[in-house]
DNA sequence: CTGGGTGCAAAGTATTTGCATGAAC
DNA sequence: GTTCATGCAAATACTTTGCACCCAG
């Protein structure tokens, strides 16, 4: 049985093809957008809804499959969630990408400034990809 | 003369009330959403228009007066620019407050991993502050 | 005076909701 | 069989645009 059906359902979520296919592009593409997963989920369901997507998104936050990711100039996009890692972005291809930075030093000394309990610290870096310098 | 009158004339922008008035409640408060600034203009100008709102927010984008900050959760907020800065979130009181943290070696480090070259750096901490703990 | 800004109304885009039908289990 | 998900349509929320009038410079 495939993986995030079990996960699926731990979180009470019936497996439907139309959530394992979210997952699966998911897996497949990293981050997308709203609007890019309703292209890709089009191909396999030709009258799937946008409210479909919407819904099973927001679902899916709640149960903490997935995860928001916020990066300036740039629509939402969305990733399964996993270890925490940082984001690059780049400001010609728009690619993200993920990065794993040791960031506990940072944390530790804002904790010490400012008397911050921290639960967790996302970070991104917008530049240039090495591909397109 | 207002600082702000001078500096939003440098970018070719009339130094109107309205205009004004933004600057001054970014300055006050900090950091705002649109909602928010709606409501304090509101105060001042009791006919404004939520349209010369999200005018003057995206005119003074552009001329790179204020910055967005996107924050987990949350809807995006507005600051004057000032220097390069990380951000604190509260989950409690929902405060969002800026930290100086050097990131330099953050960065080298990116750097070298992923031949990346970063032009800018968000960093926000999510947490519980000093006051709500 | 003149060009750009404001407020209003309408349009456009994004997201959510309600409900009848259909699929998962 | 029962519960919950889907797709559609409508509703709501958010943002932008067009235009007549007005004010900053």
């Amino acid at each position: 049985m495939n993986h995030y059906t079990t996960i699926l359902r731990e979180h009470n979520l019936k497996a439907t093809p139309q959530r394992l296919e979210i997952t699966n592009a998911l897996h497949l593409n990293g981050h997308m957008s709203i609007e890019r997963l309703y292209e890709i989920m089009l191909k396999k369901f030709n009258s799937i809804s946008l409210a479909t997507i919407y819904k099973n998104i927001n679902l899916m936050l709640e149960a903490s499959l997935i995860q928001e990711v916020k990066i300036p100039n740039t629509k939402s996009v969305y990733e399964l969630t996993k270890e925490s890692h940082s984001h690059t972005v780049c400001s010609e291809c728009r690619e993200i990408t993920d990065i794993d930075l040791d960031l506990s030093k940072i944390e530790t000394l804002a904790t010490e400034i400012s008397a911050f309990k921290i639960d967790y610290t996302d970070l991104v870096l917008s530049g240039i990809c090495k591909k397109c310098q």
